[in-house]
DNA sequence: CAAATTTTTATTGTAGACAATATATATTTT
DNA sequence: AAAATATATATTGTCTACAATAAAAATTTG
């Protein structure tokens, strides 16, 4: 029965987890603890245990009196997002291709199936989630417990931003998520090969592809003015 | 009622930090809930969510059945400390000159006066604190989410390990203490002049020196021959 | 009719009691 | 006597019920 328990406690936090990464649950919004604990069938304090831990990685922010709210993105978020993320992924990579393990290499491999299956089949969350795994698994690689807490939090906005503006439809895109799932290739390439050197330029080139198909969609689209379409087409910004 | 509760919640988790951070709780050790419960006077659910917060912020880590633990410092955490403690130092530090408000700089200001005033009284436990405060000041200056939760982890070991190899007699660490404290009123003057550059090289310095301290005491002196680096040293890439 | 205030309602926070697991102890068996 | 097993104890994990706070609605008053 506590087995049973256990199990629902923990599904429960990773479920949150996952709804929380995808936009399921959106930036901001206020978590209901009664609704909560019935739909995962455990009571109130547990479940409050849970949004604490969830809290304590950076998920949800607790507000005295006033419950749990998924972690809120703002314009301040993003800035200090592009500040750490490249320095955190190239230490990470870096470490991670000096201590990885055979079983964690094993980890990563099976996670880049996953990812590319996902690309190949259109899921955007199962995309996303597997990028996060991809990365996270190179986190624990590295085995560095003062730097995953801070790694920890730059995957879960970097997976939203990627799920706000993940567009299926559009064609350049659809080449830089190609050269994106190849750079997964190389990651575990140098990582295996222990080639700290360049697995650590590698993650500054992965993070450059990122950074620069954020920024496309920060900056406003009336800019496109060359691809010839209608005014309207190109204000698809649709997110999922 | 509410209130107190609060605030007696609040003073738990506040005092929980004060005697792991201060060794008076020490690593590896269990926490008994119970008894920690009827110390703080309040019921098991609110202190139980208080260890979980605490476990997210590094404080404590919690296994499955068997409560909360202090967490733990072993060689490996020594080693790691080594190799992200500069990278995160300078990084923060480099971006507090360039956010620190006139308010946070007035708390450092305070801060620096009571860590002075607890080494001129040869308080071990309170100037380790104000040390700790000191850098966490500097830390919400900086002002990155996506930093703090690392610097955290760095401050609760740091200060731990300050604690472990106090000792007001020796000579040496007394003069160590000196040029630290110096360095602190540098911070202060070139955060409030806004020289990040300045105050990146500076936390660079004062991460040497502590370094070195730290080493002459994990190092028997007797072997202490030419090598003086640690074994992460080389890994200390250029921050941000 | 608008604004302020009181009342109501809903949600969070806490307490005490119960259930389940792990550890320690005692007993039994070889 | 030593090892293994069974029992007892202590500690963690959970649930239900209650208290307190915040938000919402209704009433009153200018």
């Amino acid at each position: 029965m506590s087995d049973d328990s256990r199990s629902r406690k923990a599904k429960c936090a990773e479920d949150l987890k996952r709804r929380i990464l995808t936009q399921a649950l959106e930036p901001g919004s206020y978590l209901d603890e009664t609704a909560l604990a019935e739909a995962y069938a455990i009571s109130r304090p547990p479940l409050r245990e849970v949004l604490r831990q969830l809290a304590g990685e950076g998920y949800v922010v607790l507000r005295e009196n006033r419950g749990a709210q998924v972690a809120p993105m703002t314009h301040k978020t993003l800035r200090n997002f592009f500040v750490a993320a490249p320095m955190i992924y190239a230490a990470v990579t870096r470490l991670a291709a000096a201590h990885a393990t055979p079983t964690q290499i094993m980890q990563l491999k099976d996670t880049q199936l996953l990812f590319r299956a996902a690309i190949r089949e259109g899921d955007a969350a199962e995309r996303a989630l597997m990028n996060e795994r991809f990365h996270t698994v190179i986190g624990e690689m590295a085995d560095n417990e003062f730097l995953s807490p801070s790694l920890r939090r730059l995957l879960i906005d970097h997976t939203r931003i990627g799920m706000t503006f993940y567009s299926p439809r559009n064609q350049t895109m659809a080449e830089q998520r190609a050269v994106a799932a190849d750079q997964h290739d190389q990651f575990i390439a140098l990582i295996e090969a222990g080639d700290a050197d360049q697995a650590a330029a590698l993650a500054v080139a992965h993070w450059e592809l990122s950074r620069a198909e954020i920024e496309s969609f920060v900056t406003p689209v009336s800019i496109d003015i060359s691809l010839g379409r209608a005014p309207g087409a190109t204000a698809t910004r649709g997110a999922t």
